[in-house]
DNA sequence: AAAAAAACTTAACTTTAGGTTAACCTAAAT
DNA sequence: ATTTAGGTTAACCTAAAGTTAAGTTTTTTT
């Protein structure tokens, strides 16, 4: 199974979030919360959701707000945003789509709307990084083909290591760190000792050269070309 | 070889056309065009291109609108869609999705990413049941006939394991994870246990040569030369 | 229609790749 | 100099795949 999709859902309603993850996770996906915009970041910058809903209204940092800043991070630009907003707040739409919205989604919700909108949202974002083939300074990968190329030579790759690559080079310069890459690659439930991505990062670097993983210590690792 | 894909180029502008179709038949595919809306769907009905490219904003019935009723009509149904719309139009991007696109391909139209997304669009949509035959490294599979030949030597293969034959070859080097290959051949709701596959894999590697199928461990098996 | 054969699935067991850990080492930072 | 994060290695362990044979089911033959 691919993996799931995880969504994040932030509200300051309790209620709301109970039912927003009764229903996403019926239809089978990861889901998180957080009870308000800063929270919100937060669990955000830790488990890189694939798509967010936030509410509109919210005390102390609103929808808005919280869109805006999750739009500064790198590690989630591309990712997925939906509001949560009262029914006919065309204000509010407009200002959310500058704010960085992909889309909303009005109170009160109905489930199969959601679900279907969600659904779309998540296939809109799909295709754009499936193409298989990347391509950086000597190293291609080929997601399909499950296959690793360097300067002309095909190198199998087992899969942890595998994965450890496309994530790295799916953002080649930026750092990930040790928790980024635990909760990409293994999931945020899983227990595995520190020790284990540097094991991995080591066979990296033996098989496709040690310049292209650079360590930033106290943060993580990055992929360079 | 397999039958080159046919492509239903739709869009009120000839300029466009002509660039597409340019760029499309120089990848070896079959392409088609209609001016309107209604001529796309007049044309859809009776050449039943494998993809479709349908410009959104058009006169009279537009790219969304055409969506919904090429994806009314049975023998399209299965058919890649995709749109054409103007750089960061989020907004119809979503609303496309829900008219049933697979894809968007943003103007001003970059030709290596136009050729690689057909590609990728064409290879998922799945294999092509119309091309009967293929050959690959010594083996030739003659679906109509539902004959497999290695080097030279007819083989006569079950249908599971031909069918499996079939899907792995349909895109070789390609990783199929066992969950592709249980939906592909035996249905989404069919139940099998999951040595099931290995023992067909064994089968074919037997009949077949060993070295043509090879294991992804916990990804699933590719199909090589 | 019964018997036989072929194909498919399952179950039980073995094997192995590769993932994880633990213990120790090294280098960078304070 | 001391601390701490990361590097290295090899042993260990486990989940996944391979194997085989024994049921089932389906198809073909008589």
């Amino acid at each position: 199974m691919a993996k799931k999709p995880k969504i994040l859902c932030v509200d300051d309603e309790q209620d709301i979030l109970d039912l927003l993850t009764f229903n996403l996770e019926k239809e089978g996906y990861e889901v998180c919360t957080a009870l308000n915009g800063k929270k919100g970041l937060e669990v955000a910058k830790k488990e890189l959701p694939d798509l967010i809903i936030l509410d509109v209204m919210m005390p102390e940092m609103d929808g808005m707000e919280t869109c805006r800043e999750i739009r500064e991070i790198p590690s989630l630009r591309n990712t997925v945003i939906t509001f949560l907003t009262a029914r006919n707040e065309d204000y509010s739409q407009i200002a959310g789509f500058e704010a960085g919205a992909d889309d909303f989604i009005t109170k009160p919700i109905r489930q199969r709307l959601l679900v279907s909108k969600i659904k779309a949202l998540l296939r809109r974002s799909g295709p754009m990084d499936k193409g298989a083939e990347v391509s950086i300074g000597g190293i291609e990968i080929d997601r399909e083909k499950y296959l690793v190329t360097k300067d002309g030579v095909q190198i199998q790759l087992p899969k942890k290591e595998f994965e450890l690559l496309v994530l790295l080079s799916s953002a080649p310069g930026r750092v990930f760190t040790r928790e980024n890459i635990l909760n990409s690659i293994w999931g945020n439930d899983v227990i595995v000792g520190d020790r284990t991505i540097d094991v991995h990062i080591r066979k990296l670097r033996e098989k496709l050269g040690d310049e292209n993983f650079k360590t930033i210590k106290g943060v993580g690792y990055k992929f360079e070309a």
